[in-house]
RNA sequence: UGCCCGAUGGUGUAACGGUAGCACAACAGACUCUGGAUCUGUUUGUCAUGGUUCAAAUCCAUGUCGGGCAGCCA
């Protein structure tokens, strides 16, 4: 037996060309900025998921591929739906995907820092650069949009200044109906020619908390007109008298997404902000903002990609959050879920996340994308890297009646066939065997090549064996089969060269261990879950199956960071819950399994 | 039906005016002490109609189909 390790990363495929990547070739090639700067600004109102690690992959990759940075940001502007348990899980996630391959590009920000004043081309601004790659043992933090609140208020004041912002007291309904529709243009607010000083009093009172919710908001004063309902003057801050999970009582007014995500890209020294599709029809108003202001350095621009769509999945936070709430699953990090962390949970590794995100590629096209196309990355990654041990999932006794009672001996089985370096470990082998119930038939169709009624069968990395015998009990039920080994037929025997078709695994009944095994399936029987109606309609009633397998010894060290394939049947990891002794391992992803297509051929 | 965006095999993606390629899937075979992995091969595609051009998936026009936009959500 040797010490092995499971460093066997599947090879980086190279980086992948899209037509954002060509964009920020194009401006790398003629010197635009002097570093490219991406960001990831998660909402932290859910955990993330397998769309979100796509967008991390974007941001990131650009950052790691042109010798740039990408920050974490908190896109944190409405207090109603965020909270800091998901600012933890988003920080884990993050970290989680990109360790060992962008961790260096991320970046965070001191503990406690703020945007500071600075010169820029003589005239005031604001910036607040980041700390790149968590080093230097200080204290740090991701960026939170909600940092930003004082100087966007001083901006928002500037647009007033300007004559380009308004205080407007028409009520949220009213405000809606002003606004006409896509295909009827607007009204103009009667607020609108209100006097500057009046709408720069007013904002300053909506800031220190003189009016209620809803009672007021600050508008851009562009045109009602617009083609584009976003230009309809957009509303820039509305009043809620609500504590912030990050700015504590300080604020009673928030700005809106518009509003506030411009401005915290260009704080932040963002070069090319990346966003996904439904923001295409923002971008006029993301660029009206910052021109609006006349900002002293260079201003970033925002590019739109697809997001991610997966067969068999539903993908929207609220989605998921329902599930978490009506408790059709555990919790965020269950296994069945999207998320990185149930994702994470269910064996699968950060390089496989990767390598999908990169297969899948970035359009501007909506597609579906195959569920396979997962599985792939998964098992390409699982296979390079996973012991092999054995486990009977549906035990069935076997009895080798020509095996010696009291004997036991030890048998080497490889760990990984892909990995000579991951060594070998050995296998007790006896008298008493269990073999998975799927392994015996005692009237197999054709093609079936495991083992019949006086039919032989190769026990892997031990003996062939021969079925003489199957005993049922008064119901019919097989419950054992009496067997004889040809006893010069492992490795290095008389016999060993042998070709026999079928080779199954087992474990000896005596030394298996117990453990549950949680078999996991698709949460979701159709391929677009919220097509149409409720989606959870939809949910596969079979999405988990529990079973107490029985295991070989050296399971019993199982290491929740490792992952092993249980041979011929599927991938497994360790799960946190289990306790010492109690192991619970997660089916990760099945092996490719052409014998159960073949089956359905018929 | 106002504006914006998109359309390449079954699915996802490449080709940037010059041989339609890749991945997944499917199928067939080889190999195999995992019906795994690996290897070989095969099938299937430029939404339509015009135009520009020696040459169009690519440029232009029109149409068709699909997606997005009317939160004081992001």
């Amino acid at each position: 037996m040797t010490t092995p390790s499971q460093h066997t990363p599947t090879p980086a495929p190279p980086a992948p060309s899209d037509f954002i990547r060509d964009i920020v070739a194009a401006h790398v090639a003629e010197g635009r900025y002097p570093r490219i700067h991406t960001r990831f600004p998660p909402e932290p109102n859910g955990y993330l998921h397998i769309g979100h690690a796509k967008s991390i992959c974007l941001n990131f990759g650009i950052a790691r591929e042109f010798g740039g940075v990408c920050n974490l940001r908190m896109d944190d502007t409405n207090p109603a739906k965020e909270d800091v348990e998901y600012v933890d899980s988003i920080m884990a996630d993050v970290n989680w995907l990109i360790d060992g391959w962008a961790g260096d590009r991320l970046g965070m920000k001191p503990l406690g820092a703020t945007p500071q004043a600075i010169e820029s081309n003589g005239r005031k601004d604001y910036f607040l650069p980041p700390v790149v790659g968590q080093g230097g043992g200080a204290k740090l933090e991701p960026f939170y949009a909600s940092d930003y609140f004082d100087e966007i208020y001083e901006y928002a004041v500037a647009l007033i200044e300007k004559g380009r912002a308004y205080v407007c007291d028409l009520s949220p309904q009213d405000t809606d109906s002003y606004r006409g529709a896509p295909d009827r243009p607007g009204k103009e607010s009667p607020w609108r020619e209100r006097g500057i000083a009046e709408s720069l009093d007013l904002f300053r009172r909506m800031k220190a908390g003189e009016f209620p919710d809803g009672a007021r908001t600050l508008r851009a004063k562009i045109d009602m007109t617009a083609p584009n309902v976003w230009m309809r003057d957009p509303v820039l801050y509305r009043i809620r008298h609500t504590e912030h999970h990050h700015t504590g009582a300080k604020w009673t007014i928030y700005p809106m997404y518009d509003f506030a995500h411009c401005l915290s890209d260009y704080l932040e020294g963002i070069t090319h902000s990346i966003c996904t599709l439904e923001f295409e029809v923002h971008r006029p108003l993301y660029d009206w903002i910052l021109e609006s202001l006349a900002l002293p350095r260079p201003l970033p621009h925002q590019y739109e990609f697809a997001r991610l769509s997966l067969a068999f999945t539903v993908m929207s936070k609220r989605k998921l959050l329902q599930l978490v709430n009506d408790k059709v699953v555990t919790g965020w990090d269950d296994p069945r879920m999207p998320t990185i962390s149930g994702l994470r949970r269910r064996g699968v590794t950060p390089e496989a996340l990767r390598h999908f995100a990169y297969n899948i590629g970035i359009t501007k096209y909506n597609g579906i994308t195959d569920l396979a196309v997962l599985e792939h990355a998964i098992r390409e990654d699982l296979n390079r890297r996973a012991w092999r041990r054995l486990a009977v999932l549906r035990p069935l006794k076997v009895v080798l009646t020509n095996y010696p009672e009291d004997k036991t001996e030890e048998l080497d089985a490889v760990n990984n066939p892909e990995d000579p370096a991951a060594g070998s470990r050995r296998i007790p082998f006896g008298r008493a065997l269990y073999i998975d119930a799927d392994d015996f038939m005692e009237t197999p169709p054709p093609k079936y090549f495991r083992l019949r009624p006086g039919g032989e069968v190769r026990l892997k990395y031990a003996y062939i064996i021969k079925c003489d015998e199957v005993v049922k009990d008064a119901a019919g039920k097989i419950i054992e089969l009496r067997c004889t080994a040809d006893l010069d037929s492992k490795a290095g025997g008389a016999t060993a060269g042998r070709k026999i078709k079928g080779a199954i695994h087992w474990v000896s009944a005596a030394h298996a261990i117990d453990a549950e095994v949680r078999l996991y399936d698709r949460l979701f029987t159709v391929a677009e879950p919220d097509a149409a109606g409720d989606f959870k309609e939809h949910l596969n009633p079979d999405s988990l199956e529990v079973l107490t397998a029985k295991c070989e010894p050296a399971l019993r060290e199982a290491k929740p960071e490792l992952r092993y394939q249980f041979e011929r049947l599927a991938y497994f990891a360790l799960d946190p819950a289990s306790a010492p002794g109690k192991p619970v391992f997660n089916r990760t992803i099945t092996l490719r399994d052409t014998w159960a297509r073949e089956k359905q051929k018929g």
